[in-house]
Order: structure tokens, then sequence, then C-alpha cells
DNA sequence: TGTACATCAGTGAACGCGCGTTCACTGATGTAC
DNA sequence: TGTACATCAGTGAACGCGCGTTCACTGATGTAC
């Protein structure tokens, strides 16, 4: 009659053990942080042997590289969240420009709102994940943005090449900087003037 | 008649062991990272007993915070030598600017350069660092140099606000991005015609 | 439709490791007289 | 200038912990006939 870490497991076998310990591992990650991702961790959260885990991955770096990838799914789908919320208003070229500086908003909200997951998914562990960034559904995103800049006049052709590495670094470094660096006591009002200065250099010097 | 991992010590007292401790744990972030900072590996590094530092720090996060210290301290050394080979050339303005895309670059480069150390700078790890941020050397370099584009009329004195923060996220995301991030698998070239990307990016958006 | 058996997915116990931390201790240093 | 003694800065041994990983094993499942 013990009660699981998880919900309890009827059967001898699981049915879908590698996908209940990356789930476990990013649970472990959202509180803790890469670090805390381990086999014998994620296997006692699933409720689980140790050993049960080596079925599914070769060793403890497969399993965190698993969860780095879902980190970056998690990632994805709160930023897809958060843009569901944007209205448009009219003017294409203003649209286009708000979206951008949407994506950005979201970015760093999720950031501050699941520390451990960007932690683990921009974290140094293991082997670089599988997944080319040409797929990842933000870089998709950010990609679109700047795609709309340029179809609707804002953005020049001629500086479309390389605009999305350049706005990704600053909203990326804006959270890094806030979530573990020397920006991270900042009030909540000070953060937002900061992100929207940093915001507004992107859109005017892309 | 062992060989002693650093220098050997001839006295029973070390003299410096809080600094040699320091040392020690700066060098482990060097290779390694954060994580790799510890009280027993650097005691062992020096050639001294665990217990020993507890003399000098009263637990694992205290020596972390303080390596953390240094590690920034190193990071605004190898900015500032590598600062001191850009060459001015007559016009003010020209200057100013060219010596903001040069601290630039010197982030980046130093970052590259030990990653370890700058991992562990920005690092999660324990508590914030006791300094400032205010009084950070590379922190004020950075302020400076916007200053003299202000003094300079290139950038507008209503824009001054805030403009460290954004160029710096900017520089900052870049370096994390290229470390540990998506762009860890960059080649050289491509590397550098984004961080140009960026830095023009920065220059024309604030 | 039933059954023998291969295969799959777990268990349980154990290993060695490095970690942080504490204990009672001893060697070295400095200071008061 | 010498010496007794307090204080300081180390040693050495031990603790408990969680980790990754491996071993021989057993319960559950699926498939050929």
């Amino acid at each position: 009659m013990m009660v699981r870490a998880t919900t309890a497991r009827a059967t001898y076998h699981h049915g879908d053990l590698r996908n209940a310990l990356i789930a476990a591992g990013a649970k472990l990650a959202e509180k803790g942080g890469p670090g805390a991702v381990g086999v014998r961790a994620a296997a006692r959260e699933v409720g689980v042997t140790p050993t049960a885990a080596y079925r599914h991955f070769a060793n403890a770096e497969a399993l965190q590289g698993a969860v780095k990838n879902s980190a970056f799914d998690a990632l994805a789908d709160g930023m897809r969240a958060e843009m569901a919320t944007v209205d448009t208003s009219g003017d294409d070229a203003e649209d286009a420009l708000r979206r951008l500086y949407a994506i950005g908003r979201a970015y760093l909200r999720v950031a501050l709102a699941e520390p451990g997951l960007f932690r683990t998914a921009f974290g140094e562990e293991a082997t670089p994940p599988a997944r080319p960034r040409e797929e990842d559904p933000y870089f998709l995103m950010l990609n679109r943005g700047l795609d709309e800049l340029v179809a609707t006049g804002y953005l020049p052709e001629e500086r479309r090449p390389l605009a999305e590495f350049a706005a990704w670094s600053a909203v990326h470094g804006l959270a890094r900087l806030v979530l573990d660096g020397p920006l991270s006591g900042l009030p909540d009002d000070a953060r937002e003037a900061v992100l929207q200065r940093t915001l507004d250099m992107v859109a005017r010097g892309l």
C-alpha cells in the first residue's frame, strides 16, 4: 500500500516507460535544473527500479538528451500558447512588427515561468540534441515573423540574412541574464523596461 | 615524496589557503564547468585535507560563490587584455563606435576561450555573488563605451538609458547560444558573420 | 482454440565512486610577561 | 632575551548520501504450430 510518486502502476509491465521516464526527467528539471536529471531519480519518480530505465536508455547521458529535447518542446508549447493571445489590428506592417515583439515577450515569459526547463534546454549537459535547430518550432516562429517584416516592407530584403540570429541573441541573452545572471535581482517593472528597450533595439537595428 | 597537484607546500601552514582554494576552484571550473567546483576537489588540487578548507569557507556554497566572483574577475581581465589591442584612428565618433564593437568582440572571444569560467560566472550556482553588478569592470567598460557614443553624438542622449542592458543582452545571448546552445556547431566564419550581424544590429538599434 | 516456448520488460541486490560534513586530534605561530 | 601558553591552521578517520551501472533473476507477453 505504498503511494507511488506519480500514478500507481497496475501491471508488471509499465506500457510506456520510456516516455514516463522522460516526463519524470522534465519534472526533475523543472525544479532543480539540468543537474537534477538522473537515471535513479527519474526511475524513482516513475516508481520503477533504476535498472528498468536501462531497458530504454543506454546511459544517463541518453536520458538527459531526451529530457533536453522535451524541454525544448515544452518551451515551444509555452510560446505557442502565449502567442495565441496576441490580437491583430488592421494594418499589416503594424501587425507584423507587433508579432515580432510578441515573440520576444513570449520567449522571456516562458523562460521566467519555467526556469528549470529553460536551463535544461540550453544547458551544457550531454551531447547536442539530435534535432537540427532549423526545425525547432520556436525558431520557425521567429523566422516566420521576420519574413513577414520583409513582406510588409518594414525590413529591407538585403538585411534579412542572419537577422534571426541577431534577434534571437538579444532576447535569449536577456532571458539568461535575468534568470541566472547579474540581472536576476531586477524588480518586475525594471525588467519590463529593459525588455522593452531591448526589443526596440532589435526592431530598429535589424 | 609525493608530487602535489600544484606546488608543494614547505610548511605545515599553507599561508594563503583561502586564495589557493579559490584559484583551484577556478581551475576546476575552467575545465568541467560550475558543477566541478567542490570542497573536496579544490582541497585535493591544493594538496590539503578537505577539512582544512572548512577553516576558510563555511560550506561548499561559500566556496562556489567565491569562485564565481573570481570567474567574473578572470573574464574582466581577459576583456581588458583583448581591448588593449584595439587601435584608434583619428575621428572620435568613428573610434567610439569601433570601441563598442571591440567590447562585443572581446566578450565573445573570452567566452569562447574560457568556456568553463564563463559558465561559472553566469551559472545558476549558489546565491547571487555579493558584488553589485554596477561595479563589475566589464560592465563599466560597456557603460563607458556607450557614454562615449553619446559624447561624440552618435547616440542621442534620450536613448542612452538602459542601452547598456540591451547591448549586453545581445552579445551575451550570442555567447551562450554559441557556447551551449543550438548555435554551438557553427563553423568559425559563420559565427563571425553572426557576430557581425548582431553587433550591427546593436549599433543601429541603440 | 490451446499450449509450449522465446522474448521482452521488469525486480532486487550489490559494486564502487565522489561528494559534503563532522569529530577529536596535533603541529605551528604569536604574544604576554 | 627567553619561555609558557593561548590560539590558529592544519591532519586523519569516519559518517551517510545519492549517484551510475551491472549482475543474475523472474513475471508478463506474444507467437508458431
